[in-house]
DNA sequence: GAATGAAAACTTACACCGCTAGTTTAGGAA
DNA sequence: TTCCTAAACTAGCGGTGTAAGTTTTCATTC
């Protein structure tokens, strides 16, 4: 087959597809020839729109990142903002949990990633926290959902109730945590995430403005 | 090659040789004939000591846990265990960053994770957490401690001024995020675990002992 | 001491991988 | 009509995990 009248791949055909193969398969399916019979087409066509495996990967993970909502940044109080965002990352992260070791290596040259940073560094600032600090926050923050989306904690633990009981005398139930799994996930980030705002807020009164933190509207 | 005189491999030999080599050329370099020649060997013959590719991660991984403390857990209160426990974790992690990605899917079988998640869970119910809430604080803790570990987040951002300059205003100096890697690593590990542990330690005031925790002794 | 069986290396082979090179043909522009 | 580019193709390189079968050594048993 040479080339056809109407073309087979677009950028966007490929990186839909990307995202369907690697959220029902896993990173590791995901193969360029197996994308490419997806499409109904041979590996090496993909290279007609992309220069490398990775630049399509890139592009996956950049639409992911795109679903994140930072407009809490430019509307709402630093700490409201923060949750919010949180939030929306870790909805967008858990969504497609497969690229999320490769998309938590970091924001790279991606665009989507770059402007996700950009907001949330800049919505820190803005609200008086030193350069140093913001970063700091930003870091912790993506670590925690980063994290979280990484994999189930629930799903991480083998569902085989002798493998506990032997060794593990805390671990008894732990077979069970599966059966939950989105309520142990979801309630252990709500926790962290808790505990983590409160202590920045904390943080907040102690160095950044005691006075207009203390007053009773901001 | 036959058998030879004095086995050239064992499982200890075959893992450290492993852990060499993720470590200096990460998790995609390490092949079973790359180890292989590592150990002056062919392929297939570590196929005489382990059953799988993964099995040899496996133990990879389950050396990097076995590094993490937990004896806090059983000698002191809740909250320093937890600290303790946090930063050991993430030394041993940081000490191994490319395994991170396999390690963090979760405990599955292996012994030395399982003994850590039973320490952990153990020492906050002992503390007088309700079981659900010692879960979700080791879950949150694990989620903060495998993110900062998962890749750094000041090498995330490529080192290209240019790149920032032209889109991003906020991040105009994150070219040189790089060059202060470590300390900005350290310091949003250290700024996230204290406002966490800070949160959690009101979260325990309000919830767990309102009494215990007003004393002034513990 | 001979025979036996397991252990630990080997070679070969399969199906897959990312990617390069060169080929073919359709479509659009001069 | 001619030519260039785009978008598919086939062929192939060097790599992957691992299954299968082979060879030799060592430890054990009669």
């Amino acid at each position: 087959m040479p080339r056809p009248r109407q073309p087979r791949l677009t950028r966007q055909l490929i990186v839909e597809s990307a995202t369907a193969l690697i959220d029902a398969e896993g990173l590791p399916a995901f193969s360029t020839r197996r994308l490419a019979a997806e499409l109904g087409v041979r590996g090496p066509s993909l290279y007609n729109h992309f220069a490398t495996k990775d630049e399509i990967l890139d592009a996956v993970a950049d639409t992911v990142t795109g679903a994140v909502d930072t407009s809490g940044f430019a509307s709402r109080d630093w700490l409201a903002a923060l949750r919010d965002w949180a939030w929306s990352y870790r909805r967008a992260l858990t969504a497609h949990p497969n690229i999320v070791p490769y998309l938590a290596q970091g924001p790279g040259r991606r665009p989507a990633a770059l402007a996700m940073a950009d907001a949330v560094y800049g919505g820190l600032v803005r609200a008086g926290w030193p350069p140093a600090r913001a970063t700091h926050i930003g870091a912790a923050l993506r670590y925690f959902v980063a994290g979280s989306a990484l994999g189930s904690f629930a799903r991480g633990f083998v569902e085989d109730p002798e493998l506990y009981a032997a060794h593990y005398p805390h671990l008894r139930q732990a077979h069970r945590l599966a059966e939950h799994q989105q309520s142990v996930d979801e309630g252990a980030f709500a926790l962290g995430l808790d505990a983590l705002l409160h202590g920045l807020a904390a943080e907040y009164t102690r160095t950044v403005d005691p006075v207009e933190s203390a007053r009773p509207t901001g």
